[in-house]
DNA sequence: CCTTGACTTGGAGTCGACTCCAAGTTTTAC
DNA sequence: GTAAAACTTGGAGTCGACTCCAAGTCAAGG
């Protein structure tokens, strides 16, 4: 029925806000699969490909680097739920990562938040980074945060 | 009375988790100031210094770049509290990118539950990046997060 | 028919952030 | 006294991630 719209890759920048050399400079390195063509050779994006950059331009920002996203980008591509059982180990462990980077901006934000609201010093503060390799069980909330 | 704990350049490096060439080279590029060093020219680092350390560390892990922490660092210095108003806008003004990071780190966490949990597609779900600009006011949470 | 614009390719260049020398000094350890 | 450890400096090299370029193709407009 539906004729699956189909964009440019100019258009796929736009929509993902990475750069069109970029796109390409991915496809490269194939982090993206290689993009269908048209007759033409002009390259073709599907909305899920749009979605998969934008899952990119999400995972960049959070400072991952590209290497590390392939494991994540396999799971976009083919849409197997639990399949690969190392992948989904992989997932989950990447997800827990992130759970702790969120941790740690809290712990810039109460910074700020600090040294905001007045000179005054509340506790140096650490648990931010690197020592203490984070308490595995309850990732619970490890300072009290109103900002969620 | 107390005589103020000092560290070497090695300590320093553990208990930040950053490298003694990077701490030298966080120097040289003047991302930290010239630390103090000892008759015989060695460096030394007092608790405060490893704290900024560990902040770099934190915002290192976020993807931010050295230049953008430039103001931060200022700000650990010298503690002053809201003497400098630019300053304290660019806090605030990074405190909310940070929060809206936090919030695409949800959204990729969101990601894999919804990859864990089945293969069943909830929706393709957006929000996360580019051209939405994020509507400015209400910063609340744009999804349910039973996370925090 | 010729130009403009949107694309293609391969490859070179850039930039940020390290990372690794080499040469030198000083302290400690035997 | 000699060697090893822990530092110093300046500078070169590396690596990831783009970013830019030149040359070429193709489609539509004046």
């Amino acid at each position: 029925m539906k004729a699956e719209q189909t964009f440019t890759i100019k258009q796929a920048a736009e929509q993902s806000g990475i750069s069109e050399d970029t796109i390409r400079y991915y496809e490269k390195i194939a982090l993206l699969p290689r993009a269908e063509r048209k007759e033409n050779g002009h390259r073709i994006y599907r909305q899920e490909d749009i979605q998969t950059l934008q899952l990119i331009s999400c995972l960049k920002k959070t400072g991952m680097p590209l290497e590390e996203m392939r494991p994540f980008l396999t799971v976009t591509a083919d849409a197997d739920p639990a399949e690969y059982p190392e992948l989904v180990e992989r997932l989950k462990k990447h997800r827990e990562n992130i759970v702790s980077q969120i941790d740690s901006l809290q712990q810039v934000v109460d910074f700020i938040d600090m040294k905001l609201e007045a000179g005054r010093y509340r506790r140096p503060d650490d648990s931010c980074s690197t020592k203490k390799e984070s308490q595995e069980k309850p990732p619970a909330s490890t300072a009290q945060n109103n900002y969620f």
